[in-house]
RNA sequence: GGUGCCAUCGCCAAGUGGUAAGGCCGCAGCCUGCAAAGCUGCUAUCCCCAGUUCAAAUCUGGGUGGCACCUCCA
């Protein structure tokens, strides 16, 4: 497969440094708040390339960590007058049960920041042994951005010399203002930690580093991990800064292959805890099925900006609900698994750096071949087998018709409307029955008016939740 | 200001040298008591200008217009 390396800005053949092992780290989610869209979108991306990683035959490790260390949790401590792990525990909880519902996949590995300490203090007293790191007077840890020569070579930025100058007034005890912390020394009674370096906080772009060493890398090895991907806003400069410390303070460079996935807009406009327009996923799973959601952060390509809103999201819907009506002719048949073109026109497509848009093609056009086929008469029982284990393929790759599609099309509805809907249908099919077709279509219209499709069939009236 | 990305049908969106995938919407038809669903058919020469080439949406140069990062952020 080939993968848009975000470091070397091209698109590259992937090759795994162990034939078979891929090991890929994702930055997951502070948790001082419930996530947002872009959350899932990161979240969803990665699911997608761990899946199509494992079908490919790969053995997958997959570690997405928790920072539950952070300035704004602990300052949400404090005013909630709770500890941090309070915080941290429900965010993390939340965040969980959020993402399930997007059927994103639990990573192999879940490292939380603060059951690493002791991988941070080890990089930060091999930084200091090394030379690549200082200790100021003020009990900070430092890193000492010009002992490293290929800083910013990953995010490839120049430095400027106005913005140098600028910064060095604000922090006078940096060496230079490039430098970046990796022990914040806390000197009052707020919620710290003890390092060896005194009381105190590890510094943002640590933890990624630590724990990739202490989960994911093999000391020998040219890279402590395969892929290390996450939201594009993180190239400069975490990235940067995780890839100096790894680099300095280990035997490996930190990532094969770097992988940076597209923000999410909506309606036109940067989504940003300042500009107050955060579009948490919990409100979201509220209106919309977890699938749909899935479906639609997922129909762009990943490192497309994505540009949220309602319209396209119900386009999205009525894309899904083809898959499900698919599944609905073939409902209650069972199957083997069998292999088939498709299977593998659409794992080659996803192996194109995950060419997500040439695979709803071809699922598209699977869908309206199967149609047209049991559109004519016969009992194409060879096409329905196909058919069946396209389908599964489908939602194992990609997660795409997961349930039951009666569930699926009703989505939201309470049950004392279905019941309704239910008696209002029997109704109408004895209307129907003595052609009092007056009757029948008012009925009908009663029935369109709760907000749903009503289909008639051979086998009898079914409605779709529109 | 620095760095980088993007510009394809009404909307969403693939395609990185050989003559424009797919979805939504729309129109016509088949099916249907009528619908819905499904199926069939129809709908773009790729922001502008110049260049390279037998051949360019796809490469080069110049415009114009969007956007992102440079500060915590997926």
């Amino acid at each position: 497969m080939t993968l848009y390396d975000s470091a070397k800005k091209t698109k590259r053949e992937f090759i795994p440094q162990v034939e078979g092992k891929v090991s890929l780290y994702v930055c997951g989610p502070t948790v001082y708040d419930d996530a947002h869209l872009g959350h899932a979108k990161s979240a969803l991306v990665f699911d997608l390339l761990s899946r199509v990683l494992s079908a490919n035959g790969y053995e997958v490790t997959y570690a997405r960590n928790i920072t539950d260390i952070d300035d704004k949790i602990i300052n949400k401590a404090v005013e909630q007058n709770k500890t941090i792990k309070e915080i941290t525990d429900f965010y993390t909880d939340a965040y969980h049960k959020e993402m399930a519902l997007l059927g994103v996949k639990r990573p192999d590995i879940e490292p939380k920041a603060t059951e690493s300490l002791d991988a941070m203090y080890a990089l930060i007293q091999k930084l200091l042994d090394n030379k690549h790191a200082y200790k100021t007077d003020d009990g900070d840890v430092y890193f000492d951005t010009s002992s490293d020569s290929d800083y910013l070579t990953l995010s490839k930025r120049v430095q400027d010399e106005s913005e140098k100058l600028q910064r060095v007034e604000s922090s006078s005890h940096k060496k230079n203002p490039a430098d970046f912390a990796l022990w914040k020394s806390v000197k009052d009674d707020s919620i710290t930690f003890d390092s060896p370096f005194g009381k105190g906080r590890p510094g943002w772009h640590l933890e990624c580093s630590a724990m990739i060493e202490k989960h994911l890398s093999k000391p020998e090895a040219k890279f402590a991990v395969d892929i290390h991907g996450g939201g594009a806003d993180l190239l400069f400069p975490h990235h940067e800064n995780e890839a100096a410390q790894t680099r300095c303070g280990t035997n490996h460079a930190l990532a094969a292959y770097w992988m940076h996935n597209g923000f999410v807009n909506i309606d036109g406009q940067k989504m940003s805890k300042s500009l107050g327009n955060s579009f948490f996923l919990k409100d979201a799973l509220k209106i919309y099925d977890g699938e749909v959601l899935r479906f639609y952060l997922l129909s762009t390509h990943y490192r497309s900006n994505f540009n949220f809103n309602e319209e396209d999201l119900a386009t999205a819907k009525k894309r899904l609900d083809k898959i499900y009506r698919l599944k609905k002719r073939l409902f209650d048949m069972t199957h083997e698994d069998e292999k088939t073109d498709f299977q593998e026109e659409l794992l080659a497509a996803l192996n194109d750096d995950l060419n997500i848009s040439a695979s709803l093609a071809l699922i598209d056009e699977m869908i309206t071949r199967a149609n047209e086929t049991l559109d004519t008469p016969g009992k194409h029982k060879e096409l329905k087998r196909e058919t069946l284990s396209n389908l599964a393929y489908i939602k194992k790759l990609l997660g795409f018709g997961v349930k039951n599609p009666y569930e699926h099309f009703q989505f939201g509805v309470d049950e004392e409307i279905k019941e309704e809907i239910k008696a209002l249908i029997q109704k109408r099919d004895e209307a129907k029955k003595v052609k009092d077709f007056a009757a029948s279509d008012a009925l009908r219209d009663e029935i369109l008016a709760y907000g749903v499709n009503l289909m008639d069939t051979p086998h009898g009236s079914f409605w779709e939740k529109i």
